[in-house]
DNA sequence: CACCGTTGATGTATCGATAAAGCACAGTGG
DNA sequence: CCACTGTGCTTTATCGATACATCAACGGTG
């Protein structure tokens, strides 16, 4: 491979010149500039070896995305898509390259909602954030005292958070890491929803969940169960459906959470079936967790014979674009997914370019460590939009 | 931030000891090691910096996967996603990370199909290419003669294509640098969906595609428009249903094109709709080039009164789960979607691991450049699997 | 007792680039 | 005529680690 040396060997000049010229940085003349750019082509020259820049810099131009695994959950999540598309956006406005770090989920409930420590994680995958050749960390949904954070904060990266329960501390560090956070106004959402349930007259519902945990246990769930659940969205979601029945004097047992599985047709059939064939009263409505869950379940219903919202009223969250184009158009809590994503990655990235602007050789005179302009705000708001899964 | 230096200090140790402790390199004593993790503990050492060690080593552990945009295609196309998984497995096995680089499509046909030259994109996303640090690239859908691959190319940077035109031609390097390529049987899969189509006694059907080109124009497209296609792989797809028609001594005029613009419920049903309520003789059978357009398609003729597969059989391609678990079980041509993510980095990075093990400062002591045993067959099968989508 | 292979630690050179200081030389104003 | 200010290019000193060579101490051998 070429280098920098040959180049300078080729033009007659000294690598500091090639260097200069490269990096646009003004101080050469024309003639230089000629001799240099058909030298470099001359040679094949493919430009400055990255490795080698990043260390003398001090900066690579590469964030870390941190997903849970398996992967094939996130990407397979039009919420998580539609996210990563924001920062995906983001990245490229800013000349950003996104690395994906893939960790295993820590075992156990979240450790501040349990007594139960949260489990160690294989190394393997923690290996990576040691070695992964980054400026900082997004981190999405990803349990705040997961052990993967630490190796974050010993390398002093700045991590920012989005939809973890640390936004609700209100903290902005993470050890000696600086710390973002982004969060979506979930429990508002959610509580939106229940509301809207209740003002149309519905006393009974079923929250449809995917998961609680890692292992999913089907059926319905017990509410000390599900809020010890390992996901803080859910967990922010069902205490807003929770806090609804609880300002209208309904009995949480008339609200009860169903575990599906996965977000997967045969799955939600499944639940909606017992749901349906159970004994007792059975609910009037159905607040899913997710559109997709969502519309899973009224194509169950509509299997089973009932109509939505006729017999069944259906609420959804996320408002993905399959919610307006369902047979049945879906009631459903929106969030700014899309930007959710673009104000993670600014936020990030508004941080990063004031504080490690690059690598000084003499003092710190670095800027003032002045609030970021045009950040965005902490927590994005929600808004429940009504089609035609629930009655007018 | 430490830096190994400080740990030698404070163990009042040299560099070297400390390094060789930290690579476990088995060059020292019990109580070497007690001294440089305990001081390594102490001052908070990090472990090695990436990018010097990148540098040092010439090696990086991490592998650019190249994805066209908008990514949001690529992660809610549930084909895309499994292929991504697939991917991960492996890489995680390998200790290998994964830097996603997104590019724009190439505008205009693939220039060996055309005679128009793939025009030019923007520049921005290229150089991200050019500063990734990456030890090689993994191309998922990308045209053949993408300005991009020329970067790759100047860097040396093995690279391997999926589902690439490139591996017709038979080649094994782009330029000087080393080339893989992993492809599936597409060709012959869409064969024997038509094949098995003519042999339930159809004579007219139409192709729902989604779109051929980045700008999609909705409504039927003559063939040489269909062929082309941006895309390679529906191409090969193409190709092989026109076989089996002209095999069975059909006319073309037969077998329609259509373009449905996004893989979307509304755009199919408005597509499936169109179809269904032209002027002459309607298709009795539909060739879907994806399962998610298929059970759209599935729904929108449900929708229109008509039954599947009474009045209209329809085949799919790819076998998502989705596909098995809905509500008429569908008929398509799986393909091992997984497997071909593991196996296209598998290929890739036994290359790397036997062709740049490690930078060695002395003369080239590197392996023979024996085959690599283990690797993947260039050319995976795919086989036709009939459910309740197309009659007994 | 001199010779030698082993073990464990250290020294030195380098990976490929960039930050900042240094240095010639031309043009200016007092 | 000389100090003074830019240009434009070069020299020097790192960034933080690892490859390889070297060296000291030691126990076993003929």
């Amino acid at each position: 491979m070429a280098t920098l040396k040959d180049v300078a060997r080729t033009a007659g000049v000294s690598v500091m010149s090639v260097s200069n010229v490269l990096n646009d940085t003004g101080r050469f003349s024309a003639t230089m500039r000629e001799r240099v750019l058909q030298a470099a082509e001359e040679v094949g020259y493919a430009g400055p070896d990255p490795a080698a820049a990043s260390l003398r810099r001090g900066r690579t131009g590469t964030v870390g995305v941190v997903l849970p695994l398996p992967l094939e959950t996130a990407f397979a999540d039009p919420a998580a898509t539609a996210f990563l598309e924001g920062v995906a956006r983001e990245f490229q406005r800013r000349r950003t390259t996104m690395t994906l770090l893939a960790l295993p989920p820590a075992v156990g409930p979240l450790a501040r909602y349990a007594t139960a420590p949260v489990q160690q994680v294989a190394d393997a995958p923690l290996a990576a954030l040691e070695k992964a050749v980054i400026d900082a960390a997004l981190l999405y949904s990803v349990e705040e005292d997961h052990p993967g954070l630490d190796i974050l904060v010993k390398r002093e990266l700045p991590v920012l958070a989005v939809d973890s329960p640390g936004h609700d501390t209100g903290r902005d560090r993470f050890g000696d890491a600086w710390a973002g956070f982004v969060t979506v106004d979930d429990f508002g959402g959610a509580r939106r929803a229940a509301r809207h349930l209740i003002g149309l007259g519905h006393r009974r519902a079923a929250i449809l969940v995917d998961k609680l945990a890692v292992q999913p246990r089907l059926g319905p769930a017990t509410w000390p169960q599900a809020l010890a659940t390992t996901s803080a969205i859910l967990r922010r979601r069902l205490l807003g459906y929770r806090d609804a029945w609880a300002e209208a004097g309904l009995p949480f047992t008339d609200l009860t959470v169903i575990e599906c599985g996965r977000n997967d047709i045969a799955a939600i059939r499944t639940a909606v079936h017992t749901l349906l064939t159970a004994p007792g009263p059975h609910p009037t409505a159905l607040l899913a967790v997710s559109d997709t869950l969502a519309l899973g379940a009224c194509a169950a219903v509509r299997d089973h014979g009932l109509a939505v919202p006729g017999d069944l009223a259906v609420i959804g969250y996320d408002d993905i674009p399959a919610a307006a184009t369902a047979v049945v158009p879906l009631t459903t809590v929106h969030q700014p997914t899309v930007e959710k994503g673009e104000s993670a990655a600014r936020l990030l990235l508004d941080h990063t370019d004031h504080h490690i602007e690059h690598r000084s050789d003499h003092g710190a005179s670095t800027a003032p460590p002045a609030p970021v302009a045009g950040a965005a705000p902490p927590e994005l708001p929600t808004r429940l939009v009504i089609r035609a899964s629930t009655p007018a």
